[in-house]
RNA sequence: GCGAGGGUUGCAGAGUCUGGCCAAAUGCGCAGGACUUAAGAUCCUGUCUCUUAGUGAGUCCGGGGGUUCGAAUCCCCUCCCUCGCACCA
């Protein structure tokens, strides 16, 4: 067991003790509401979780420390399938299978020392809030927009309960992988559609979200402009017998329409075949297309299917008589439930056409040639011109889309209207272990809600979980209660509420938990809402996300509070995936959290989790990258085994710093730059990169040279930055380390390192490469030649450069054209070698005249360094330097034979 | 088909918005060295090619072309990959 997992045990009871966690309402402050989705308690935490929290911890650590009010709370989303599955198999009560996980999940989370505050944690299951489901629930049914309806429902057969539309994903049950049969059933509705126009509208308010997410929430909602088209429906004699509407969104083509299709569950079908010679055949079909899954049907590349019906419709723009079609191909569930067919110009219709032979109208040509609608091959359905349509003729076919639209209003043939794929939320459950629906049947007065003052309506206790039906309805008093209006026997509803309500608002929750009294406290929820960062699965972007924003926009109407969206930003965090797979029981590639915990400490599993990859990639799990680093913390703690010292001020930079301490702070400050700007991107991976690199820096910084001439008091600056910026990750060692080096209180809410501009000391980090160079260069020539020679001549090097200067100087006093300089400068004998960079060189000072002083003035820096420290380094390796610009080396040269620009000549 | 995101040096993965300080962060892997009886662990150094003194030369960021004094980065064309949605009228 690692060293470091006792110390973490160590500060996590002393946080605890302190609450220093603790959030609390301030108007005064700046608030950051953080938070991640809350988990469903399955037994234990996997590495999802773990990457999920510590990606939110960083984050919120980071907040805090930048001096951000944060609020970072953790819950659990109780109610649901698996812990009444336990019950059904172990004979174990759902509750307390569930109350179990939470108890150790929630000790995995303590484990890993995440700070939240612990005095707001929820649970679904506590009636005091699920009440708060039920009673906003009445309030729903009391605005409309809670209904109970029949309809063909998806029902899970694995699940034994129905599905939201959501909840189906390839024609599967998204939980158990069942597939997904199609009931008729009276089920409990939310009328999400009410809102679906400004559940699209407001996607564009979400700037930081991930714009996949938006896309597939736009995708799903599928708002389509069109009209609605009624025909009136004949027989063979052409006598009106009934009227059918089709919804488009290509008003352009209705000259087109060459047949029109029902879908098969179109009631019309039946009633107007009823006695015909079509009947059978279309009962038939009905039969057939029905017996098909949703995944049979929805194929892809699927040959469609359908049959004559034997009636007819009148086109009104051109007065034709065309055939009606049954069809598989069309959806009942969408727009009328009925297609007007262009098979000219859509793909679906014109293979439908090809294969039962019927026409093709050509009504839009391209503009460069005319189609021929034997020929075709494909639709078209593309933009074009008009053709074969009356007055509109020679339009563009996007001209006349309106103006069809207002003749088709005019005439009264159809109506402008906008259709969402979108349905309503299909809420009831036939589970037990979910908030029960808070309505009653009474014979008298129909359904009634609950009344406010009797709410929670609390799961009953007596029940029996067998597996079949819902154990709600074994319940001998469950069911039995009084109408609320009348007094009368009457019947409680035993349908559950789908869990993704618990989710829908839980968010608000966290805000107040202990306020019982209403559902939210609203000082307290305007205050901290919206949630500032969000952080979660991509699994969500649809059902919990799509849910939360449409709860969030009725309890803004509802009058609970102020706020239109919830998650301001968003992350989806991307899998954990280890050789190559996702990590399942199945495949046997999982990695058990707690063995990395006892094994190397919490910081290392987080530190290694946020480094490996950035939050929103994959990331590859692999037992190397955890021990680096592991070696990584080992190396930052060992930085306090240096010898420091206390009082070094920033803001009174002492005169005699050298240049390698100039450099090394210049260097802390570029970092803190940095790690800010990647911290605020939610970059922790880099971010930690950027640690690594600063760490190596420190070392580098006190073991060159002699090893101890590194200034002490400059060394606890840099270190106390450093635990300070490596806390987020590493908030136990950092502690640890804080502590060691006797600092006081919790680094963990230290503030944040501001950075300085001034404190990057350009010159001072090349002089400061400079002598690193040429002291390097000194050992490898001593390796080199194995005698330890006693003198060296030193030319300087890139003295060409501060001559290059010089002659730039000379001709911008001149000319400022970039071209004559360059030409010039690149005619110059001496010059010409260096052609890569003298552009640069020129580039820079024309395009910035003011600085160009400084330039020389840094080379000439250079030049004095390495004069500065001749002595110094001739000690240090015990020779005699002589030092020789290169201006005058060229006479050298000739003597020594040596090529142009050497950094170092030997005696 | 529609939509989104990618292709970088052995691997993973930054850099691209804002062109030059980029042979290109960081980690892994690999090589050499230190320590050790030894292995492991740890530490140091190196890790595109050439150059056995270089802050040197050459080549390089899927392929091709262009803009520019200068391109991994900007523009155009092209090839390939991944992921969502998908008979939505």
């Amino acid at each position: 067991m690692s060293d470091y997992y006792e110390m973490a045990k160590k500060w996590q009871k002393r946080w605890e003790e302190s609450k220093v966690f603790k959030s609390k309402a301030d108007k005064s402050k700046k608030k950051f509401y953080c938070l991640e989705m809350y988990p469903y308690p399955s037994g234990k935490l996997h590495i999802g979780h773990v990457r999920n929290y510590s990606i939110g911890d960083s984050y919120a650590r980071y907040k805090r420390m930048k001096g951000f009010n944060v609020l970072y709370p953790m819950g659990y989303d109780a109610f649901g399938l698996p812990a009444e599955n336990a019950a059904i198999k172990n004979k174990i009560h759902p509750g307390e299978w569930t109350l179990d996980s939470m108890a150790s999940m929630r000790k995995q989370q303590k484990e890993l020392g995440f700070s939240y505050d612990w005095d707001r944690e929820i649970a679904s299951l506590q009636p005091e809030y699920y009440k708060w489901n039920q009673w906003i629930f009445t309030q729903m049914y009391k605005k409309g927009l809670a209904y109970r309806k029949a309809a063909s429902i998806n029902w899970c057969p694995g699940c034994n309960t129905v599905l939201a539309n959501e909840q189906v994903e390839d024609g599967k049950c998204w939980r158990c992988k069942s597939e997904v049969d199609q009931k008729k059933l009276e089920q409990w509705f939310l009328k999400i559609t009410d809102y679906a126009d400004e559940l699209l509208k407001d996607l564009d308010k979400l700037d930081e979200w991930p714009e996949k997410v938006k896309i597939m929430q736009k995708n799903w909602i599928g708002r389509s402009e069109g009209v609605t088209l009624k025909f009136d429906v004949v027989d063979e004699n052409g006598t009106n017998i009934d009227e059918i509407e089709t919804f488009t969104t290509r008003a352009d083509t209705v000259y087109g329409i060459t047949y029109l299709v029902l879908a098969a569950e179109h009631p019309k079908a039946i009633e107007w075949t009823k006695g015909t010679e079509y009947e059978e055949k279309v009962k038939e079909f009905i039969k057939k297309v029905k017996k098909q899954t949703i995944i049979e049907r929805t194929a892809e590349g699927k040959e469609k299917n359908g049959i004559f019906i034997g009636k007819y419709f009148i086109n009104p723009f051109t007065s034709e008589k065309c055939p009606l079609w049954i069809a598989d191909y069309a959806l009942y569930e969408y727009g009328t439930g009925a297609v007007m067919a262009v098979p000219a110009h859509d793909q679906r219709d014109f293979e439908f056409a090809k294969k039962y032979d019927l026409p093709i109208k050509v009504v839009i040509n391209p503009d460069s040639f005319d189609l021929d609608a034997q020929k075709m091959n494909r639709a078209y359905a593309e933009d074009g011109t008009m053709v074969n349509s009356q007055g509109f003729n020679g339009m563009h076919n996007r001209d006349a889309l309106d103006d069809i639209k207002k003749l088709a209003k005019e005439k009264g043939w159809g109506e402008p209207t906008i259709n969402f794929k979108l349905k309503d939320w299909l809420i009831s459950r036939q589970r037990y272990w979910g908030t029960p629906i808070p309505m009653l049947y009474c014979d008298k007065c129909g359904i009634v809600p609950v009344p406010d003052e009797e709410l929670p309506v609390m799961l009953p206790e007596d029940v029996e979980f067998t597996g079949h039906g819902n154990p709600l309805t074994t319940s001998k008093t469950f069911q039995h209660s009084k109408c609320p209006l009348c007094g009368a026997q009457a019947r409680r509803e035993t349908d559950t509420m789908d869990t993704f309500i618990d989710s829908s608002w839980y968010f608000f929750r966290f805000t107040n938990p202990e306020h019982h009294s209403d559902m939210v406290e609203k000082e307290e929820a305007d205050y901290w809402m919206p949630v500032d960062q969000y952080i979660g699965g991509i699994e969500h972007a649809i059902l919990h996300l799509l849910y939360a924003r449409f709860f969030t926009k009725v309890m803004r109407d509802l009058g609970l509070s102020h706020v239109d969206e919830p998650f301001s930003r968003l992350l989806c965090q991307g899998m954990v995936i280890k050789d190559g797979a996702k990590m399942s029981k199945s495949l046997g590639n999982t990695v058990d959290p707690s063995d990395i915990i006892t094994k190397y400490g919490p910081d290392t599993a987080r530190l290694f989790i946020l480094f490996a990859a950035l939050p929103e990639k994959e990331l590859d799990w692999n037992d190397q990258g955890v021990h680096a680093a592991y070696k990584f913390l080992n190396r930052v703690q060992r930085l306090t085994e240096n010898d420091m010292e206390r009082g070094f001020n920033i803001e009174q930079m002492p005169e005699s710093l050298t240049n390698a301490d100039r450099s090394i702070i210049g260097k802390l400050h570029k970092t803190i730059k940095k790690i800010t700007r990647l911290f605020d991107t939610m970059s922790q991976s880099l971010a930690i990169g950027a640690l690594m690199e600063l760490v190596n820096d420190i070392n580098k910084y006190t073991t060159s040279g002699s090893g101890t001439s590194y200034n002490k008091s400059v060394f606890r600056y840099l270190l106390e930055n450093l635990i300070i910026m490596i806390s987020p990750f590493a908030p136990h060692l950092a502690e640890e380390m804080w502590e060691t080096i006797g600092n006081e209180g919790f680094v963990s809410v230290y503030q944040w390192p501001e950075f300085k501009e001034e404190y990057i000391d350009k010159e001072a980090q090349a002089c400061e490469d400079l002598i690193h160079n040429i002291r390097s260069g000194i050992q490898s020539v001593q390796k080199l030649t194995e005698i330890k020679p006693k003198q060296m001549k030193l030319f300087i090097p890139d003295a060409w450069k501060y001559d290059l200067y010089k002659l730039v100087a000379q001709k911008f006093s001149e000319t400022h054209d970039f071209q004559t300089i360059m030409k010039e400068v690149m005619s110059d004998p001496g010059i010409r070698s260096h052609g890569t960079q003298v552009s640069q060189i020129i580039n820079s000072v024309v395009k910035n005249p003011s600085k160009f002083p400084k330039h020389v003035l840094s080379m000439e820096k250079e030049i004095q360094t390495i004069e500065e420290n001749r002595d110094l380094l001739g000690q240090e390796f015990d020779m005699e330097i002589e030092i020789i610009k290169e201006s005058d080396a060229e006479e050298n040269k000739a003597k020594s034979g040596l090529p142009s620009r050497p950094a170092f000549i030997l005696y």
